[in-house]
DNA sequence: TTGTCTGCAAAGCGTTTGCATTTCG
DNA sequence: CGAAATGCAAACGCTTTGCAGACAA
């Protein structure tokens, strides 16, 4: 029967490879608040917004909107999970946020758009490194002069086995 | 009313920036096909899971479980939701198939794993303009050594809005 | 022959929607 | 005050699972 796909988790890791890596250091997003790009759209600034803006900002890994709508509550008690999903869609749709797919289950997971995500993934267990760096400034630029997109990140996923499962 | 992310369309153009790219040219996969993955992984090699394998191959977009099951009934009537859900699972287990989220809909999408896949997305409408290729070859060889994993391909997504969007 | 794989249909569950009410501006 | 946003709960639709029969090796 085709397996548990299910079975993987959702582990995330971090390393630095400052030492071992290129160049251009990718340095941290500014982070301007989710909320002020809810306003600056135009959109209302609610209390459950304004929940769920902080928990994905404050947030270590990559969140799905079960996840959020958990630790958003505990700031907006309230909240309904269709409002989760509806600021999501908005953040998304403003550019502020962006969607990814860790393969570890069918949830989405969403990410600040700002910047860059680097991951490493393991295909056979899931397991997930983060890295910080990556060479990709020049392409952004290039890209945006040859296409006109307006870029506002870019997420970099690796696949392959972790040593573990190789 | 938060907005239907469905409205997006999954659109996929495809530009050559041969001309303006950097260098390290990626050669497409050599496409070992996917029916020799599944019996070089000791899975049996079905007419079922043949028909899934030769979709997956031959088309030019990233497909979801839906349109694999469409399409792969031209070359096996009977094929089932499960079975086409339940290989690509198996492919994606032993790294030949990669997950991916293009942001146009809750649906799944899946690409060869081998290789890269270089997509710009359009954070607004959901186009998605596809580029070939990408100077990363570096830092896969780089992570690979630094990590220990087996690297077999690697998603690039920058997020943005494209020209009309802007 | 035997354990794997398949199709079917039901179950599961993440996401979306309708609507009356509340809230921001 | 008027439009936008919310919560609830039902509706949806994609994905997964149980099972008996079919099939690759």
């Amino acid at each position: 029967m085709g397996g548990p796909i299910k079975g993987r988790t959702h582990r995330q890791l971090r390393i630095d490879l400052n030492k071992t890596m290129i160049a251009s250091v990718n340095h941290p997003p500014l982070a301007t608040p989710l909320a002020d790009r809810l306003t600056a759209a135009g959109l209302r600034l609610t209390a459950p917004r304004r929940a769920v803006a902080t928990v994905l900002e404050t947030s270590e890994t990559h969140l799905a909107p079960a996840e959020v709508l958990e630790r958003a509550r505990a700031i907006c008690p309230d909240l309904g999970r269709a409002t989760v999903y509806r600021t999501i869609d908005a953040l998304v749709r403003i550019g502020a946020l962006r969607p990814l797919y860790l393969g570890d289950g069918p949830e989405q997971r969403f990410a600040l758009a700002e910047g860059g995500h680097h991951h490493l993934v393991c295909a056979a267990c899931g397991t997930v490194v983060e890295f910080d760096d990556c060479p990709l400034g020049d392409l952004e630029t290039t890209l945006a002069a040859r296409t006109g997109f307006r870029i506002h990140g870019h997420l970099l996923e690796l696949f392959g086995r972790c040593p573990a499962c190789a």
